[in-house]
DNA sequence: GCGCGTTCGCAATATTCTTGCGCTTGGGGC
DNA sequence: GCCCCAAGCGCAAGAATATTGCGAACGCGC
């Protein structure tokens, strides 16, 4: 199912989906060319097949009281998939973890986590994550800033031609 | 500026933008409990003050053909400001690097990247990345699979109380 | 050469967005 | 305690948008 055909204007679409979730349907058809009502046809086939999941607005973490972000790295005592999913549901229930991916190599999840500050960080580190069950080792990195983030940059629909597919 | 005064339905608003970030103000409205024309003047209070920074459509890279994720942890060889700066700049010209954080400790740089295949992204580490003048190491971590991903678990604007601000 | 399916654009209707306006509510100042 | 002011609400109307149905053009295979 996956990665079936796209022409030149559904990749624009994506792109400018990606920049501006938003953007109304007229403006978007204008934009690639082609008039609204196939436009509106268009997205809702890319919602429908799964290319675009979802629209989201971009919260900025600061604004809110969230001042530091920190990438955590964690090992885990066993690698059985019970533990692996329990990990995760765990992951889950954290408000302060916004990512949870599992990874291959020495750290097996690495976390994105923000918090209001560095003390309630903490907090949650030696109250909660350290604390949790299968937790062997955990490390962590404060963000000092970050050039490039998720939805600012969008990564490039456009050059999506050259991930060929089956 | 930042983090001057949301009420409860300021809040709401935000949560369901952030899980849905189409919804027609109409419905939004009606979820948080006022009338339409207050609704949407919030928002743009919202977006205005920054606390929204923008909408944007979550493109699942797997359906275009990005089947891998990498996290790469780069270290430079001269961390002043200048060779920072460059360095991120790079990043921004490659659209395999969606995102670029700066870390503290002795990691300088952690990115997310996502490639087509393991290949391509090889190809990109040893043609590119590591070839990049000042970076003196690099090493990478394949995600296996993630728990939570950024755009589909918003994280919890109705817990932000808890973040205090100035 | 001829259907056949796909996708387009046009037109019409339904829904939503957007603005102006009057009203209620809550909080000082006197 | 009372008045006044500011903030925020809902209502209503006009403008813009979304959404559906339908006929026409294009490309493809037979």
């Amino acid at each position: 199912m996956p990665g079936a055909k796209l022409d030149e204007i559904d990749r624009m679409i994506l792109a400018e989906l990606q920049a501006d979730g938003r953007m109304t349907n007229v403006e978007l058809a204008r934009r690639v060319g082609i008039s609204a009502p196939p436009c509106l046809r268009r997205v809702r086939t890319l919602e429908e097949q799964g290319y675009i999941r979802g629209y989201h607005a971009d919260v900025d973490p600061r604004e809110l009281g969230f001042d530091v972000s920190v990438f955590v790295m964690v090992r885990l005592v066993s690698q059985s998939e019970a533990e692996l999913s329990a990990f995760e549901a765990r992951c889950g229930g954290w408000p302060l973890v916004r990512e949870c991916h599992m990874l291959n190599g020495e750290v097996d999840f690495i976390l994105k986590c923000v918090a209001p500050d560095l003390r309630s960080f903490q907090s949650f580190l030696t109250g909660e994550l350290t604390a949790a069950p299968n937790v062997a080792s955990v490390k962590t990195s404060l963000v000092i800033r970050n050039a490039k983030a998720e939805p600012g940059v969008p990564f490039d629909v456009l050059e999506a031609r050259l991930a060929r597919k089956a």
